[in-house]
DNA sequence: ACAGACCGTGTTATCGATAACATAAACGGA
DNA sequence: TCCGTTTATGTTATCGATAACACGGTCTGT
């Protein structure tokens, strides 16, 4: 299995064929100038051979890597997954790989996964969030390539962005949740500041609640995010003790509302009836479940969608400027509140 | 933003620092003899010129590349992820990082994706799935680096295999639930046989159904793999208008199995008095969800923790043989089969 | 006090592909 | 027919880090 000569190389590939290395290397890429029958020859022997390309030296002669270094806070989340979806649908026409990281919800760990990315001379870099550490910060803006940060809205831009405000799509939906009388509205989210878009959406409520001049003090703190179905089922069943008369609860993600959602099946609370929920997101467990859950759509494919065309209109050189992409997140209301 | 001037080299901080590059280099590793005073000068100066490593040099001149590939069918899913985790942790403490490629669960993207892979050189593959197309077998014989094959048992695995049988699992079910004197058993699965566990685990329903004397034609495609919860719910539907005196349901995933009993709460069907659920994979949404799922734990983190144990031991030539490592999935019986 | 081991650092050559330049042959329009 | 252009291919030097080897200085044990 383990082959112990060494492995193959443009060189042998070339001997083989009877070329010169450079024409080899021409016939492995798209657009250059090499006669059908020689491709063929040069691609068989490089069968034969068990060829395969190297791009380290490749990257290192060209000074290109053909990739595109993406970092998320967590690879098992529905709305990143289709992020990354829209990214690498939006990249790979053009060839271009992703590099992806996570950053398990921890700026720290971002950092660390920053520097590690940009060793490895990505085209392009895009983040999810707007917050990063002092030093991440200046890796990213001294890198020398378009950055693009996701999900947010940053007071401060390194580059390019395209997000929403994830404080302006919590008010939307209290707006809602006020104008059809319901007023004594709870908050289920994570106890520590480490998911900045959990952190905005709870500011987000505390300042939407306090405009109406409504009680903001709602605030269940479910443990560190991002929030699980059970801790949001936990959240619920303190929520119902401590604050009986609590009419609507916003979770911070669907699938902690869900898991509300379940704490309340199990105590026999009715949902709508007793108790409104909604929650974050648009997974597809907010469509699906019994009853279905409000929530909010942040377009999360079409936020992949953009950063990617961003990234290929700035290295076609159709773009220079810093831009921001505005993604108008949908609320959509549900059986759970109505 | 975009700094116009070359990046600096470790030519460029040897200089600043007055050392050698190779002084340099030695400083950038770990348990290289630098002297405390020179590795914090070069530190300074490479922090000043803003240096970043480059991996692609080092990777063409060291021969090493200190990462390990690794293939799974698709970021969104909680079990794959399960396995990333360990795997990831299991391999950071040696500075080995991952190299992710998703498939689609199509094993021509799969075929394409390996080669991918391969040309960055990886220490060591990992494989979700032992079905490949007869080229990607062929690339991953000849790699010359250890190959890892997992959730799966293959006939003919190619290197190591950290995997169980899918059959075999859901035929533990079965076993159960004939034993509780449920025969009207039912299954909800894909409709193509692109997901390969999906396809064994729909195999292993019929087989063992026929080993009990027992009608196995209960079979409901629920569309292209993988099934979503929206599809599994659709799917129950037909089987409750089709076959109504089904008195079981097992569903490929607990997605779709979650979506199945949607459908039954939509309909006002007791789940388990008019029906039994089960699903696979123990999800969190098994747990949590009313009544909660009956399903089978194929233990994932576990996978992936045995996969990077394996590739250390390999590539500390502790092992050589092809090993396959034995995972025994758990059937955990729940409020939706009693 | 001295041989041998060890430590910290420098010098040189090299990993494999390809940019830049060069060239021979084929082509095409006046 | 001839020259400018295009097409297909070759030659040389190079990307940036580091393996292999070398070497002077310090330490250790007898």
């Amino acid at each position: 299995m383990t082959s112990l000569r060494k492995a193959p190389t443009m060189a042998d590939v070339a001997r083989l064929a009877g070329v010169s290395p450079m024409t080899v290397s021409r016939a492995f890429k798209r657009d250059t100038s090499v006669s059908e029958a020689t491709r063929d020859t040069i691609r068989k022997a490089a069968e034969e051979l068990g060829y395969v390309f190297d791009s380290a030296a490749s990257s290192l002669r060209s000074q290109r890597s053909d990739f595109v270094a993406v970092t998320i806070p967590s690879i098992n989340n529905a709305n990143f997954a289709e992020t990354l979806r829209g990214l690498s649908e939006g990249l790979k026409d053009r060839g271009l790989q992703i590099l992806l990281g996570y950053t398990d919800y921890d700026i720290h760990e971002e950092e660390r996964l920053i520097e590690q990315l940009l060793r490895r001379r990505p085209e392009a870099i895009v983040v999810t969030g707007g917050k990063h550490t002092p030093r991440a910060r200046r890796l990213l803006e001294n890198a020398g390539i378009p950055v693009v940060e996701t999900w947010d809205l940053p007071d401060a831009p390194i580059g390019h962005v395209v997000g929403f405000s994830n404080a302006a799509a919590v008010r939307g939906m209290i707006d809602h949740f006020v104008a059809r009388g319901v007023t004594r509205i709870a908050f289920i989210g994570g106890d520590a500041d480490r998911d900045t878009r959990g952190t905005d959406r709870r500011e987000g409520f505390v300042a939407a609640m306090q405009a109406h001049g409504l009680d903001a003090s709602r605030l269940i703190a479910a443990g560190a995010p991002p929030i699980s179905m059970r801790e949001g089922a936990a959240a619920m069943g303190r929520l119902l003790e401590s604050l009986p008369d609590t009419e609507a609860v916003i979770c911070v993600s669907d699938l902690s509302a869900f898991g509300a959602l379940t704490e309340c099946q199990r105590r026999g609370i009715a949902v709508p009836e007793a108790i409104w929920i909604a929650g974050f997101g648009d997974y597809e467990i907010a469509e699906v479940s019994v009853p279905a859950l409000t929530t909010i759509n942040p377009f999360p494919r079409e936020i992949g969608a953009a950063a990617a065309s961003l990234i290929l209109d700035v290295l076609d050189g159709r773009q220079s400027q810093p831009a921001t992409v505005l993604i108008r997140p949908e609320l959509l209301i549900r059986q759970s509140s109505r």
